[in-house]
DNA sequence: TAGTGCATGTAATGCGTTACATGATTTC
DNA sequence: GAAATCATGTAACGCATTACATGCACTA
C-alpha cells in the first residue's frame, strides 16, 4: 500500500471517532499538530484515495442541504493501521529555532546569550499554557491520547526546568578563578 | 533582509569558522542537522545571495587544481547574525512518527501498545549513543555549542526515563479491581 | 443581518531533498 | 589503482502550506 504523510493520521483518526475530512482537520488541530501536521491540501486528495483503495468506506451523510461526507475505516483500513503502527519509526524530525539560536548564541555578549536560554524557558512556559488549556477540556480521552498528551506536559516542565538549571549554572560560572 | 530557513545557519557557522560550503555542509551535517537541516541545494544558491547582499565575503582559495571558495561574515553578516539571534523565535516544528503511533496506540492489544513505548525508549537510547559518539570527539567546542550538545544528551535521557515510567506504571494498573 | 461554524475542495506557490554531474586530490 | 574526500553546482521531483472559492446553517 503507498503510504503519504496524510495516511496513518487519517486512519488512527478515523479509528478514534472522527467521520468528515473537516473532523479530521480539527481533530489534528487539536491533537496530533504538535508533532504531526496536516492541511486540507492533502486530507481531502487523500480521502477519496484511501476510498478507491478500500481501507475506508464513504458515505453521503449531509446536515440539512450542507453537503457532508461520513468514512469509516474498513476491515482492510483497520489491518493497515495496525501494520503501521506495528512497522518501524522512521521519520523523527525536529525543526528548533529557538535551540539554533542557543547553539550560535557565542556569538553574543553573555548576558545577552543568557537572555536566549531564558526566552526559551517562557517558550516552555506559554507552551504548557496550552497543554493545560487542552487538558482542561471536558471528557476523556482514550489511555494513549491521554498519555501523549502527558508527554508533552512533562516534556515542557522537563524542558523549562533545564532552561532553569543551566541558567543558574552559567551565572554561578561568572566569578572566575 | 530577507530571510529563508538556511540564512541563519549559513551566517552562524561562518561566524564558527566554517569556511566553504562544503564545509558548511559537513558542520551541519555533525551538528545542527538534529534540529535545523540544510542540503547544498539551499546552501549554494544562498551563499551567493548572501554574497550579493553583502553579508558575506567570497574569496576564490583554490586547493591546488580544486576549486574552492572561502567566505567569511562581513561587519553586516556580523550584524545580521546577532540581529537574527536576538530576534523572535517563529519556528519550533516536531515531526515525531513514534509519537503518533503512541497516539494511536488505543487501536492495539495492550500488549503490543507497551511494545510501542519500548520501541521508543529504544529509540532515545540510540540517539543517545550517537550523541555520546559526538560528544567523545577530540576538540573543544565553544560554550553554547557545547551546551546544545548537552541538551541533546539530557534530552533523550530524560525521554528513555519517561518511557520507563510509563511502562511501569501502566503495566502496575495491569492488575484491576 | 452579520458573523461564526460546518463542509468540501483545489490552484498556486514555495521549499527542500534527492540525485546526479564533474573533477581534483589524498590515502590505502 | 581504487576508494574516499574535497569541492561546486543544479535539475527534477515531491510535498505541504497558503489562499482562495463556494455555499448552507445557526446564533446573536
Amino acid at each position: 500500500m503507498k503510504q503519504t504523510a496524510v495516511t496513518p493520521v487519517i486512519l488512527g483518526l478515523l479509528s478514534l471517532g472522527a467521520r468528515s475530512g473537516y473532523d479530521i482537520k480539527n481533530a489534528v488541530d487539536s491533537s496530533t499538530r504538535f508533532f504531526w501536521a496536516a492541511s486540507y491540501g492533502q486530507i481531502y486528495p487523500e480521502l477519496r484515495r484511501l476510498e478507491a483503495e478500500g481501507l475506508i468506506a464513504g458515505e453521503d451523510s449531509p446536515n440539512g442541504g450542507r453537503e457532508r461526507r461520513a468514512y469509516k475505516l474498513t476491515a482492510a483500513g483497520r489491518k493497515a493501521l495496525t501494520e503501521w503502527l506495528l512497522g518501524r519509526t522512521v521519520t523523527i524530525e525536529l525543526r528548533d529555532e529557538s535551540l539554533l539560536r542557543l547553539f550560535f548564541a557565542d556569538a553574543l555578549p553573555r548576558e545577552q546569550a543568557l537572555g536566549l536560554l531564558e526566552a526559551r524557558k517562557r517558550g516552555h512556559e506559554e507552551y504548557l499554557a496550552v497543554l493545560h488549556a487542552i487538558d482542561a477540556r471536558p471528557g476523556d480521552d482514550p489511555d494513549f491520547v491521554d498519555l501523549v498528551l502527558r508527554w508533552g506536559i512533562a516534556f515542557n516542565e522537563w524542558g523549562a526546568q533545564w532552561c532553569q538549571e543551566q541558567l543558574e549554572r552559567l551565572q554561578s560560572e561568572k566569578t572566575p578563578a
